[in-house]
This record gives C-alpha cells, structure tokens and sequence, in this order.
DNA sequence: TTTAGGG
DNA sequence: CCCTAAA
C-alpha cells in the first residue's frame, strides 16, 4: 500500500458568505435596516431563528436518525442554558457585542464544556472569527443583521414567550439550549395565531426549516399565520459530530458602545461536548437528495401587494421556475440582502449561480442537524413562567444581530499530497455539507490567491509545505446550479431564503416580467407604442441572488476569514494556534447582475420619452416602481448604456439584443432631451447675464 | 436623497 | 453595477 505523505488541516472556522443585504427601497436608497423589537425577544426565539438559520438537511418524514442537536446560546466562554423565556436583557454581555455567539451542537449531557472558542483574543483560534469590538456593532450592523432583526420582529410579535427586557437591551440567555427531550408534536401557538410545530424529528435545518431569517418565511407568517418550525429530538447519532459556531453579535441599540461585563460564567450544564474532536470525514458518503425548496405559498415581499390577478400570474411564474431556482437558492442571505449571488464573474462563470447544489441527505448519513427540542419545551409552555407571554410588549428596545461568521471547530481533514485541488475542494464540502446542508461549494485560496485549477495538485499549488498552510484558506462560495438537482420529494414547501435573493435566473423576458395589462401609460410627448406599463409588473426581485459575489470572498480571502486549515496538531494545541487576525469583513457583495429585458428596456424608453433624461426617480417610480431591484441609479446606467448601444454597430453589441425600433426611440429621445437640457441651460444662462 | 458621471 | 461628488 501506498503511504502518502498527508496533510492534515483542521478547520477553525470559516465564513460563511455575507448574508444577503436588504433590498434597495422602492425609491432605490441603500439597504433597508430593520429594527425589530429584539430585546424582547426570548432566547428560544434567537434560537430558533438561528437554528433555522443554520440548520442543514433535514426531513421530519425521513428515517433519519436525527441528530440530536441543540443549539446553545453562548456568552463569553459560557454556556448558556435557560433558553425558555429568559429575556436577552438579562444577559450581561448584551452590551459586548463580541463574545456572544450561537452554537448548534450535540446534547452532551454531562460532556464538560470545552469552549475554545469563546476567547475574547481575536488572533487566537479560540477566538471567533467574527469577533468584533463593540463598536463595531453599533457601527456596522449590516445586512445580516437586517435581516434578523426583521425577523426577530416578527418572531416577537408572535412569540408568547415572555420576555422582559429593557431599553439597556441586555439579554440573557440564560438557557439557551434547546434540549431533546420531547418527542412528540409540540405546538406552539403564538400570539397572533401563528403556530410553531415541533416535529420530533424534523431536522432544522434543513430546506424544509422555514428560514426564520427569510423573508419568504415572514411572508408566509403573515399569510396563513402558520410556521411549522420541525426541531429534532432524535439521539445523535453521531457523537463526533462537530459544533458548528455561529457568532452572533448583539448589539444593543443604546448600548452597543458599551463593554461586555459579563465577568461570572455561569456554570450550569454544559452542553458541548470538548470541543476538541476529530471527525474523519472522508468516512461520510452523503447522499443528495435534498434541495431547498421553495415554499409556493410564500410570496415575494414585492409580490404580496399586487392584486389578485397578478400574484396568480406570479405564482404561475415561479412555479414554472421553481426547479431551476430552488436548486440555486442558497440558505444564506446573504442577503446584505441578499446575501449570495452569481457574482462569480470572476470565477470563469462556475460559480454564477448562487446558491445551492444538491444538497446531501444528511438524513441518512449525517442525519441533519436537528433543533433539538428545548426550544419546543419552552414554546410548549412546559417550562414558561406564568405570566411570560404577557411580556412581549414591544418598545424602543432593540437588540442588533449580527452573524458575521460561523465556525466549525475541529474539523480534520486529511488528504493525500499527491490529492487534487478540486479532491481536496470535495474532502472539505463534504465535512462542510454535512454541516451546512448543502448549498455552498468551497473555494481554495492560496497565499491570497484563489486556486481555481481543481486539477492541480496540492503538490504543485505548493500546498504541501507545512509552513505555507497559513496561507492556505477556504471560501464558501454559492453552488453553481449545475446539475439540476430535482426537487425533493417534498417540493410542495419550499422555503425562499427571503432577502436572499435566488439567484438570478438568466429569465427570459416574458417569464420574469407579467404584463397585467391592466394599464395604459400614455406620453405626451412621444407616441405610445405598446402601452406597456411595467409599473405593474411584478418585480423579479426573487430572483435575485443570495450570497457574495466570488470578488467578494476572493477580496478577503487573504483575510483568512474563510476556512482556516492548520497543520494538523493536538487539538489542544489547535486551540491556541494564532489565527491571522482577520480583517473586518465589510465588503459588502456587489448586486447580483440582472440584465435588462426587452420588457423593461421598453418600459424604460418609454418612461423616458416622457420624463426626459434628469428625472430618473420619476422614471423609476412611473415605470419600475415595481421593481425594487433596479434602481434609479440603475435606470440611468442603463439609459446610459442604451445610448451607447444604440450607437454602436449591432455586431458590436452583446446581450440579449434590444429591438433595433427600441434602440431608434433610445436615440430619438436622447436627443430630444438632450436639446431641452441644452436649452434649459442657455437660457438659466441668459437668465443669470441678464441678471448681472 | 437625487443627479450626473467616472470607474 | 459601483462609487461619489454635487446639488
């Protein structure tokens, strides 16, 4: 037998692609930011929503032998047990933003805690890669937070869980783990109806967990009122199951500035096991068979205020497109809204699409994550104080979320020198599909620079000496959609990572524009050709993508804030190995590229013929007010652009052609504004001589 | 926030 | 599409 000369990387963590920013405003202002009444929210909220946040595959139908996996709310190096109804304000380190992080792991019952991961140094592989001081919280909550804010809200509104909490906004979790402990059907009624199903064996995560972060799952909240919430109680199977870190930052509202003070860990149950473990993944075969799905009744943000007529047209749509997107949906968002995209333009295209590959059957192998239960406990009401639920009062008080990383501890890959790029690329999407559920691809940067050869060797990408592997890194990149997984078996719900823009669907025109009919714009100043109003168009904002562009991760690749492999070493050692102190990770991703249709290039022709070329807000809000993806900036650029295709030759000219008759009114109308601006300005000039 | 332009 | 100076 062979001996091969074999490098071991053990993974401290990496990052998860931003999640996706908030759409643009209708008017086409920046990100949207969200505040919710987050101190009110209970642990088991945050939870929950963090679960669902993180939760891989899962399928409460499946024989999976569900993993049971809480989810632990942890605050500076500790473990934080009552997940209940402990309002977040108890939690002294509220305030300190940087050590506050959530954990999905298995239930160890009395498995010391062994929480390397809590330390507040950043340069250590202890500390979080997200750490990030306090002020960095109050400054720079970006999408993510958004995002969970949005749906912290929500959760709020419903939750009867009481939490009291006040405007100092510190929380308390004090329990956050969810444990497994029942196995039956809880219900959660919450306030407004809504109920929360825990399902003993549903696994969280997975593309059948409601993404509580998604905002399609809001939608679907305030359409019928029902969240089926399936959390795992099932034993794990798998004891060596990483822990999978999430940080989690909070960010008080009046006191992000303010330093963490939690001086007195708590000691009581411990739920993780030491972290220190290896899992030799390569033993894990993992099934696809798994995809996100979309939930059909959850609609689009844009498209819940559309008549009737034009949602059932939309539905129509989306259904139409449901297996092509729902293989690219990825489960972050990424959203800075949006959080994920087929930004990978510089990825030679592979990884365009965003977001998610077949996903593997976790259910059979890895089992999914599961929620595990603690969290039903407390929504059950088995272990909520009387008098809880009467706390959900909503004030000024807000609590910022702020994921901006999540680790995995302790994941060992071993790999032979000789391996290939693209083996080594599969060795870890493979530990990490288990853990993630799917949807992601890896990236493999090297001393800054991202190794796109997968057929290259270790070897000679010169990843073989021990002394370089801090230069090595890994990036969590959307799935290119290739191989059009088919839907999973339970296709029927689909859940739409909410801001999370899907990726962008190279849609053809007709398909992504519905044209209601309904109105009639007529110009004055210019002959209306074909009446097409896109004002009433449904936006195509579903399509847009989730995660980072590839610029994105590439740009901070060198950062080593994706996958950090290290020489293989003790684990204890691992611990304390100097991790580069990553910078922060602000880039926000570029917007997913949504090429004009003919549709809209004529709706914006026709807009600007009557608006002329200096309103472009007008323009926005007559003809794409609609369209929350595209800007007013936007249409400008594109006028800009279609003046100058206009000019060119067409075998100049790249993309979906435009209509010659289209290209003619561009120029016509370019020119007549064009004249009018000059006019205006000779005669504000005349204007001001004459004054002088 | 919008415009207007450069990148 | 992004970024930004100006308005």
């Amino acid at each position: 037998m062979e001996l091969h000369k074999r490098l071991d990387y053990g993974f401290i963590g990496y990052q998860v692609p931003h999640i996706p920013r908030a759409t643009r405003s209708p008017r086409g202002r920046g990100n949207i930011r969200k505040k919710s009444d987050s101190n009110e929210m209970c642990a088991f909220d945050l939870l929950t929503t963090v679960a669902g946040k993180l939760l891989l595959e899962g399928e409460s139908t499946s024989n999976s032998s569900g993993k049971d996996r809480s989810v632990v709310v942890k605050d500076t190096a500790e473990t934080v047990k009552d997940d209940e109804d402990t309002p977040l304000k108890e939690n002294p380190c509220n305030e300190g933003c940087q050590e506050r992080g959530f954990f999905i792991s298995e239930i160890v019952s009395e498995a010391p805690v062994v929480n390397h991961c809590l330390s507040k140094s950043t340069d250590t592989l202890s500390g979080p890669a997200s750490v990030i001081t306090s002020s960095d919280c109050s400054e720079k909550l970006g999408s993510a937070e958004q995002f969970i804010n949005a749906e912290c809200k929500t959760e709020n509104r419903n939750c009867s869980t009481k939490v009291e909490h006040e405007l100092s906004g510190c929380g308390d979790f004090s329990s956050c783990t969810l444990g497994a402990e029942s196995k039956k059907q809880l219900k959660i009624n919450l306030s407004n109806d809504a109920t929360i199903t825990t399902n003993k064996r549903a696994a969280i995560c997975s593309s059948e967990f409601p993404d509580p972060w998604d905002r399609k799952s809001s939608m679907l909240v305030a359409l019928d009122n029902t969240v089926k919430l399936s959390l795992s109680t099932d034993p794990d199977p798998f004891g060596s199951f990483p822990v999978i870190r999430n940080d989690v930052q909070l960010a008080n509202k009046d006191d992000d500035e303010k330093s963490c003070r939690c001086t007195q860990p708590s000691t009581r149950n411990k739920t993780f096991r030491p972290a220190p473990r290896v899992v030799d993944w390569r033993m894990r075969k993992l099934q696809a068979s798994k995809y996100w799905e979309v939930n059909p009744q959850s609609d689009d943000e844009g498209h819940i205020n559309v008549d009737n007529e034009t949602r059932h047209v939309y539905q129509k749509r989306e259904n139409v497109y449901t297996s092509e997107r729902s293989q690219r949906d990825f489960p972050f968002k990424k959203r800075k809204l949006y959080y994920c995209n087929s930004f990978s333009n510089s990825d030679g295209g592979s990884s365009d699409g965003i977001c998610s590959s077949p996903t593997k059957d976790l259910n059979r192998d890895a089992s999914g994550y599961s929620l595990a239960s603690s969290g039903a406990r407390a929504a059950a009401g088995t272990s909520i104080p009387k008098g809880a639920s009467a706390s959900f009062r909503s004030n000024d008080s807000h609590v910022k979320l702020k994921i901006k990383s999540f680790r995995v501890p302790e994941l060992f890959v071993e790999i032979p020198e000789n391996a290939t790029i693209g083996s080594l690329k599969r060795t870890v999407m493979e530990a990490v599909t288990a853990i993630l559920g799917g949807g992601l691809r890896i990236g493999v940067v090297f001393q800054g620079k991202k190794v796109r050869d997968d057929s290259k060797t270790l070897f000679q990408a010169g990843i073989s000496h021990d002394d370089k592997l801090d230069a090595l890194g890994f990036t969590l990149e959307p799935s290119p959609s290739r191989g059009s997984p088919p839907l999973g078996p339970e296709g029927c719900s689909r859940v739409l990572p909410c801001e999370t823009p899907q990726p962008l669907t190279r849609c053809t025109p007709g398909s992504t524009i519905i044209h209601n009919g309904m109105q009639q714009e007529t110009f004055n100043a210019f002959p209306d050709y074909s009446g097409i109003n896109l004002s009433n168009f449904i936006e195509s904002d579903h399509d847009s993508a989730p995660s980072p562009p590839d610029a994105s991760l590439e740009k901070n690749a060198a950062d080593s804030r994706a996958l950090v492999p290290v020489a293989a070493m003790d684990a204890e050692a691992l611990a304390v190995v100097p991790m580069r102190k990553p910078k922060r990770y602000e880039t926000v991703q570029r917007r997913i590229r949504r090429p004009f249709s003919v549709f809209e290039v004529e709706a914006l022709v026709q807009a600007v013929e009557k608006l002329g070329t200096g309103r472009w807000r007008d323009v926005k809000m007559r003809a794409f007010d609609n369209a929350k993806h595209r800007t007013y900036v936007d249409l400008k650029d594109k006028w800009k652009t279609l003046v100058h295709t206009a000019r060119i030759s067409p075998q100049q000219r790249r993309g979906e052609p435009v209509p010659q008759e289209l290209l003619d009114r561009v120029l016509t109308a370019h020119a007549y504004w064009s004249q009018q601006q000059a006019r205006q300005q000779m005669k504000h000039q005349s204007e001001t001589r004459l004054l002088l």
